[in-house]
DNA sequence: CCTATAGATTACCGTACAGTAATATATCTT
DNA sequence: AAGATATATTACTGTACGGTAATCTATAGG
């Protein structure tokens, strides 16, 4: 699941941002094709760490607020050596007590 | 090819150790079994990035020596920031003068 | 209102990599 | 020498991810 790299980095952006489109999104990927995006952010909100509401004809996804402490920073915790520093940011935010937007 | 994180890794080990048999290249990756590793160095054998030569029941892997400066560092000039920092010590052997082993 | 366009998702397919199990080859034991 | 074991490779399979193309939904333009 956030074994792979393009997820953890939609997550990364999604916390630095707080919002983004899919568009938004996939243009932070050069080498992806938006679709490809556009999956990952299926399969993390099949799992319930990101969310989306429309607006308009695009779509806002951000990460679910809930989540952040209850599930993703003790997965943050045991995994932390394999991770890239960004995702770092990530419990920065949350220990400041500070909602991704 | 040299995309594959466990393939870096090998060469890593391989320009580190000099030379090693599968199955010790195998212990240093916990979590792939040793027939994944095999099949790794014949990808890189087969693209002539290490040679084998038999020892008893074992094989003996390590880095085609020619293709160090002529075909592998061209690569990881053009892809550096992608990769791990690992690999850059095989510069640095290389620059050197040192042949691994 | 009907068509065209934009943004996002889905359907479909190909490829790369991991695992298990089977196979080859060499060494060891008796 | 025959069988058992060690080491490595191969055969087969499943899964995850990427791309292209088709589709859905909403806006924009005439």
């Amino acid at each position: 699941m956030l074994a792979d790299p393009t997820r953890r980095r939609v997550l990364d952006l999604l916390a630095e941002h707080g919002t983004l489109t899919v568009g938004g999104l996939a243009a932070r990927f050069p080498d992806l094709v938006p679709s490809g995006i556009s999956k990952h952010l299926m399969v993390l909100r099949a799992a319930g760490l990101v969310t989306a509401t429309r607006q308009g004809r695009q779509r806002l996804y951000r990460i679910a607020p809930d989540v952040l402490t209850t599930a993703l920073l003790p997965w943050l915790a045991k995994y932390a050596p394999y991770w890239s520093d960004a995702l770092e940011r990530l419990r920065g935010l949350v220990e400041d007590g500070e909602a991704p937007a």
